[in-house]
This record gives C-alpha cells, sequence and structure tokens, in this order.
DNA sequence: GTCTATAGAAGGATAGAC
DNA sequence: GTCTATCCTTCTATAGAC
C-alpha cells in the first residue's frame, strides 16, 4: 500500500521472463517447454528465473494466471452487458482468433499436468467466466421473448463453449482454420433457428 | 499374398512396442512420453525398438495410425446405416467415454508436433470420417423430414463434431466428467429441438 | 537480484555382439 | 531380431560468487 505495489510487481527481469513463458507456453506447450528455452527468449539467466520462480511447473502456473487474467479482460468486453444478449454471443463466436494457434489457454487441456490441479487452476477459471456469460446472455434472451426454445441454457451454454474449443482442436488437427469457421458457423445458424422460434 | 501376411505384422515385440505406445499417448501425450518409457512398459529392448522404428517419430506415427484404425471401426458400429439417422448422432452423442483421458486421437490436437504433416494424418483422417458420417445422417435426418432447419448439414456436422472434442477439453480442464456431459446435453436439445420441428 | 559454474538424471539414438 | 553397452545432448535444478 504505502509503496504503491501493483499486483503484477514492478520487477523488469520478472516481467521478461513470464513474457517469454506465456509465448513459449502458447507456441509449445508445457512438457515441450523448456525452462533454457525461457531463459534463451527473456534473456534472463538461470539465477534470475530460479529466484523469482521455484521451478517450471511454478513459472508456467503464474504465466497462466497472467494469461487468464488477459483473457478474461478481452472476454469483458466482449460480452458487455450494454449489447443485446444474442449480440454479445455473435460476437464472442466471431471473434478474431487464430485458429492454428489454438486457444490460448485450453490448448493445454491435453497436458500430462493437467492432472495437477494448481496447473488447471486458472485455464478452468478462464473457461468458467466464458461459461457464466454465454449462461447469463442466453437467459436474457430467453427471457425478452429473443430465442425461443425447450432446452435448458446451461446445456446451450456449455455446448456453445464447447463447439469454439473444439473448433479450435479440429482447425488444427487438419491444420486448417476453414475448420473452425465451419463448427463456428453451426453454432450461429442454431441460433438463428432458435431467434426465428421466437419471432 | 503366398505367406500369408497380415496388415498388421504378426513380429510379437513389434506389436507389444505398438501396444505400449498406444497406451503411453493417451495417458501422456507425444512430449511427455519417451522410448524409455515404451521400452519399459512394453519390456522390449532398444534394439527391437530402434529395428522396427526409425525413432520416436515414426513410433509415434506408426501407433496413432492402428489407434486411428480401431476408432474408426467402432464408429461403423455406431453409424451403422441400418439404423434411423438422428438414432446414429445420439448414439454417437452418447458413446460411453472416459472423459478425463481425452480423445484417443485428439487429445493431442495440443502438441508441437502437430505442424508436423505425417504426425497429424491419422488424426485428421479420423475425425474425418466421424464428420462425414455425421454429414451423412442429417441430409438423411432433413430428407426424410426428420428434422427440419434451415442450417446447412456440413455447418452442423462439424458442430457437432466440435461439441465432442471440446466436451473432452471441458472435462479435462475442470477435471469433471459432468462438464463434457453437459456439452453433450446441449446437442442432444438442439438436436431436439430440430426434430420437434420437422413434426 | 543477477550471473556463471556445476551436476545428476533423463532423453534420444547408435554400435556391435549374439 | 534382440540384447547390452555406449554416447552426446538437453533438462531441471542447485551452489556460490558478485
Amino acid at each position: 500500500m504505502s509503496k504503491s505495489r501493483r499486483l503484477t510487481s514492478d520487477h523488469p527481469t520478472r516481467e521478461k521472463i513470464l513474457h517469454a513463458t506465456k509465448e513459449l507456453l502458447w507456441e509449445r506447450g508445457f512438457a515441450a517447454m523448456s525452462p533454457r528455452d525461457v531463459m534463451d527468449r527473456s534473456g534472463a539467466g538461470q539465477g534470475s528465473l530460479y529466484h523469482h520462480f521455484s521451478g517450471k511447473h511454478d513459472l508456467a502456473c503464474a504465466a497462466l494466471a497472467e494469461m487468464a487474467a488477459e483473457e478474461k479482460a478481452a472476454m469483458a468486453k466482449i460480452f458487455d452487458p450494454r449489447k443485446e444478449p444474442l449480440a454479445r454471443i455473435e460476437d464472442y463466436l466471431g471473434r478474431e482468433r487464430d485458429a492454428l494457434r489454438g486457444c490460448r489457454l485450453a490448448r493445454l487441456a491435453g497436458e500430462a499436468a493437467m492432472a495437477d490441479a494448481g496447473f488447471r487452476l486458472s485455464i478452468a477459471d478462464y473457461l468458467d467466466e466464458i461459461e457464466r456469460r454465454l449462461l447469463r446472455a442466453l437467459d436474457e434472451a430467453k427471457a425478452s421473448g429473443a430465442i425461443a426454445t425447450a432446452a435448458d441454457a446451461r446445456a446451450l451454454a456449455a455446448m456453445i463453449l464447447a463447439v469454439v474449443e473444439g473448433g479450435f482442436v479440429l482447425a488444427r488437427v487438419h491444420w486448417d482454420p476453414g475448420r473452425m469457421t465451419r463448427a463456428l458457423d453451426g453454432a450461429r445458424e442454431i441460433l438463428r433457428d432458435l431467434a426465428a422460434n421466437g419471432l
């Protein structure tokens, strides 16, 4: 307080290390990323790395927490409550994405480290926030009569999130962004069907 | 021909190595699996491993090809053309799965090795076959009037596949099979909506 | 806080005997 | 075909000087 601390510390070396780690986690994943890679990319020495972090696992968790915070901030804009509920969902589905790179956080779902709760935490928190925002939008859309369906809104919210995350998987497996686009189109068309019923 | 060769060779050691590799790829992924792990689990020596396969990459590709063939055989049963088209899709969505283990093939989507075309091949082939079977079922369902929708069947097929693969991602990230169930429920309820329109 | 030096273990692959 | 021995590199982390 008295010394005007920030949540993200002011240590420049620590920041550089975290920045490089965030990049490498997205590019290569956890198992395929080494502390040496982080040192090389950040320019920091081994001493700095192990001074600020207890090891590779701790480093990754810290980086994931920052990544989740950044992506959650982006979601707050996309799901701006001043927008129409269906427009929020459309904007989420239509968001610009680099499909081949995969979801910045959920791309790590296949890692063996996912069995560890600490590693999972930030990723789960991020996905949960999206799902909650989708649910709120769907509830509002149903309440206002913008969509009509017998389907449970919680199931629909989970489904929409799954389409996005699954779309990333399809794009990467086929190495073709169009595979994700097609899956997202399916979700968009379904929403249009529900909206038409609501007319 | 004359010596009654099979596609899967008769060499028992080679088979044991492949069997262990298939298990390890599912459990740990590619980057987190080592040739030594394969030797330990299969009981085969290093000489055998490098006699039958040129290296870790080659070994994984061979294992993936077998896994894809096995899973495609399972899909042939689930999508039996003698069933009603919607029943095929329901059976696909409702198939028994170990959600926390992830999709046996697409779980590797996040691997850095995915950028390699050879590594990707069998996984892409497997997912593509599912998508084609889903498309055929949807086309038949639309033709027979079992479902009614303005949505493009190709987009719907991609969406349903994405829900399943995305459902695996959600389950693993939250370490909760219920997360996948909920996403699948969404897809089921949407199909029910479309079927109701078709009545 | 940061650097360099050091270190045991594991990874990935080859060599050559049998 | 299979085994054991061997090899160099990379990984992950620690020690200790500055």
